[in-house]
RNA sequence: GCUCCGGUAGUAUAGUCCGGCCAAGUAUAGUGGCCUCUCGAGUCACGGACCCGGGUUCGAAUCCCGGCCGGAGCACCA
């Protein structure tokens, strides 16, 4: 050990890292998963269950897990789409599964447990009403289930499995100390009856009525498939000491449990049964509206993994709730987008601008990329024609709205005009010079435009779920779908179809 | 109500365990300059924070006590 490093001077570009796990050292591997229910698709909310337990996974040369929690066949029922929509999610945010698990396979193993436990005299078989147990526990005493025999739970568990109760008469109750301090963790309920004709589970249909509850499932689980590290949010911290008192009765040894503080990004609603109420209704266009949060959404507009994956590293897996903003997510985006995406123009709500006194044809080349000139040009040729000697072209409708008599203008990498008219329909111009450098000291404005017959019909889905219709430059016909570009003075876009015409969906500034 | 967890600039994070190098670092957002044929990127500068009150100490963002505020759990949900 040195007792005086040397520290040098932090550096400052230094990539964030991971704060280590604790106690590494004592696993022989470090094992992480991440379990969701698949009631629904994947959002920014749970990108820190997924991100962290996948990264400390890869850190350390571990395993990641996915396990499907599908356990509950009525409140929270699960659908079949979702399992391949989450498999998607993990795979495009580069999460790569080493084992999958999924719960409704394994229900037998539950059984299994639960007979141990319940043989053991360390669960039991309740079959009080909610509110008198309740009552009981509250003041710390038995209902009166809990002190009868083994053996007689053992026939009531029996009766359980063979349709002896009907749902909501019978819960298998795992023993903890009713004196425990929170109520919330005494004698806490681990498998339930469910009328399995009336609530067919999605995968296994009616073939279990007893069906185990998350602290159950995921407990033994977590022991079985050698899980050493739980990453989980904070509102699981009590479920930790339940399924504590589930090791101690089967003489496992708990994982090592990190609870990190909810993530919620402004204006954005992350709730799952708003999400899928809203797809239902019709209120969102599907899973990737872009008003949702979820990782198909912001797939389709041009978000990538990761920008995803680097901000929730640098969030870190700490307790304290964070809150997000867009701009913070837009900004780790732009850093990856901005030196990889060629530039184009699109005029959004075109508007004719017509120059007059064009003293010659120009040939432009234009840079797919500023910072690479070596990247490739889109090349145009405007032509002046009539006796006027006149040049037309689109240009936003929000740059004509600036435009007033007398004003100079620059078409970008063409030449530069005077503004003699100027109205919401057409503008008319006269061209003044060619030289860049004549109107760069008096900081004409520069706009972007698209020669009359070099359009290309295009519409932008902005994150609003509103669209925007202009045209994008010729050039743009020979983009694919997926490909993500940035439109100069508009946005980063990624282009969603490119057919007739472009449609694409607008990511950021 | 009971149990638990948090609280550093607008947002997020570093530092908190093991008090001094922190008159608090970084990113993003804001403002201004430079640069650039994008209102993008880059670059330089500026402004901006330790929830409050006591205590311990030569010294507290860090330790102790009290308070305030926020969040979570208290489901036959996960």
């Amino acid at each position: 050990m040195e007792k005086w490093p040397q520290t040098p001077k932090k550096e400052k570009a230094e990539e964030k890292r991971l704060p280590p796990l604790p106690n590494v050292d004592e696993v022989k591997q470090v094992v992480t998963r991440f379990s969701p229910n698949p009631d629904c698709v994947l959002h920014l909310g749970s990108a820190r269950a997924i991100l962290l337990s996948h990264e400390y996974a890869r850190v350390y040369n571990g395993k990641f897990v996915l396990r499907f929690e599908d356990t509950d066949p009525k409140v929270k029922r699960p659908s079949l789409e979702f399992y391949d929509y989450i498999r998607q999610d993990l795979a495009w945010l580069d999460c790569k599964v080493d084992e999958e698990y999924i719960q409704s396979d394994r229900i037998p193993i539950y059984y299994e447990y639960a007979k141990r436990l319940i043989g053991d005299g360390n669960a039991y078989v309740c079959t009080c009403v909610p509110d008198e147990f309740r009552e009981k526990t509250v003041n710390k005493e038995p209902c009166p289930c809990r002190d009868l025999s083994p053996q007689e739970h053992l026939e009531r568990w029996q009766q359980m499995l063979d349709g002896g109760y009907p749902e909501g008469s019978a819960v298998v109750r795992v023993k903890t100390d009713l004196n425990h301090p929170n109520p919330a963790v005494r004698d806490w309920p681990a498998l339930r009856v469910i009328d399995s004709a009336k609530y067919p589970h999605p995968r296994v249909g009616s073939k279990y009525r007893v069906w185990p509850l998350y602290n159950m499932a995921a407990g033994v689980d977590d022991h079985l498939l050698g899980i050493t590290y739980i990453i989980r949010g904070k509102e699981h911290l009590t479920n930790g000491v339940r399924q504590e008192y589930l090791y101690r009765h089967l003489g496992w040894e708990y994982p090592q449990a990190i609870h990190y503080g909810r993530l919620k990004i402004t204006g954005a609603f992350l709730s799952k049964s708003k999400i899928v109420e809203g797809v239902k209704s019709g209120e969102f266009a599907g899973w990737d509206d872009p008003r949702l949060a979820t990782f198909a959404a912001l797939r389709k507009r041009g978000i990538t993994a990761e920008a995803i994956k680097k901000m929730i590293v640098d969030v870190g897996p700490k307790p304290a709730d964070v809150t997000l903003s867009w701009e913070n997510l837009y900004s780790y985006n732009r850093k990856i987008l901005d030196p990889q995406c060629d530039r184009y123009f699109f005029v959004a709500d075109p508007v004719k601008l017509t120059v007059k006194n064009v003293p010659k044809a120009f040939d432009v080349k234009l840079p797919l990329h500023p910072e690479k000139p070596e990247g490739g040009v889109r090349e145009y040729t405007v032509t002046p024609t009539g006796e006027e000697a006149a040049v037309s072209v689109w240009i936003a409708k929000t740059d004509a709205a600036n435009m007033e008599g007398g004003k100079v203008v620059r078409l970008m990498e063409l030449f530069n005009v005077k503004i003699e008219a100027a109205s919401d329909a057409a503008v008319q111009a006269v061209f003044v010079s060619e030289s860049y450098e004549d109107v760069r000291k008096v900081r004409a404005q520069l706009i972007h435009w698209i020669p009359v017959g070099e359009e290309f019909p295009c519409s932008v889905v902005m994150s609003d779920a509103s669209s925007v219709a202009g045209f994008a430059e010729g050039a743009c016909k020979k983009l694919k779908p997926d490909a993500v570009v940035q439109f100069e003075r508009f946005g980063f876009v990624r282009i969603d179809a490119a057919a007739e015409k472009l449609e694409a969906y607008y990511a950021h500034k």
